[in-house]
DNA sequence: AATGAAAACAGAGATCC
DNA sequence: GGATCTCTGTTTTCATT
């Protein structure tokens, strides 16, 4: 383990994409994908699955991660068991003369507690937001206060999400 | 730990909400924060961070496993270090007569490897896809083989996404 | 339901191939 | 770069409160 993260915050570090065209071989692709699904894997097992020795699973990982391929490892949490039962997903375009802090802006939305994920996209919103919170009136202020509001913001469209599917674990690694 | 994942499936149980309205104490809160932020934190480092004895916590967090409060523990990995450089978020509206479909039509895409996220959404659209892929060859074979294609799906529209910050552990829990 | 002690187990390093 | 061995520390169970 690395340092530890400020509990409101960003990631640290592993920005876009960087340390780009990494090369993995078979063995790592095969981590990067036991521990997509299951990160408390022991590396014992691990190293049993891929069929390496555990030291050298152990390096493997540790490598990945300091390669960044793996950025953390982290617990999947019911959204509703913590009285976030509601979700939407929120487009917003930005004024045309407030493109220049769009990222500022957009990184400050991100760093509220309702925000899950935030997309930058090309097309005509600037960025879409998911968020998930505890009820319509907590929806509401969060759109009016957060992003309506706002002056740099010029429109949003917000769309319940009736249920969300996540896939952990079953990408093409 | 309980039982192990189809490689390329969905995650077993879980589904939309359930077991709902879980009453978390202060020390289930705390340890669903930190397991968020970090998964493989030591059993008896997340102990002395709640306060309570290892064993204590050890049977929380499986108590709260069981609960389906976490979902499960997962390694958060760079699209692009895995040869999936370029993400998308396509909006699929379906036609109105193959409503019916919607959810197993919907359920099959959301299990291709390419798909990272699939929600159901209220509004114009049906659901939304975020994909992760190789680059614009793929994602082009994607929209037309698995949606345009289709003759359940009206209408796609796809917008690339520059960039995508998550936010693992940012919660309000 | 939470605890403390004891047993089982996994993790990290040094050494060698 | 990878394996074997060993020591240290953590995870886990269980009797107890």
């Amino acid at each position: 383990m690395t340092g530890p993260r400020s509990a409101q915050g960003r990631p640290p570090a592993a920005s876009p994409s960087h340390v780009r065209a990494v090369a993995l071989d078979d063995v790592d692709r095969r981590l990067v994908r036991l521990l997509e699904e299951d990160a408390r894997m022991p590396n014992n097992a691990l190293a049993a699955a891929v069929g390496v020795a555990p030291s050298t699973c152990l390096a493997r990982v540790r490598a990945l991660r300091e390669r960044g391929v793996i950025r953390g490892f982290h617990a999947e949490i019911d959204p509703a068991a913590v009285g976030r039962g509601l979700q939407a997903m929120i487009a917003v375009r930005m004024q045309a003369g407030a493109r220049a802090q769009l990222r500022d802006f957009a990184r400050r939305v991100a760093d509220r507690p309702e925000v899950m994920d935030l997309y930058f996209v090309a097309g005509a919103d600037d960025f879409l937001i998911h968020v998930a919170v505890k009820d319509t009136a907590t929806l509401r202020a969060f759109v009016v206060d957060q992003l309506s509001a706002r002056p740099e913001v010029a429109v949003t469209q917000t769309s319940l999400i009736f249920e969300h599917l996540p896939a952990a674990g079953s990408g093409f690694v």
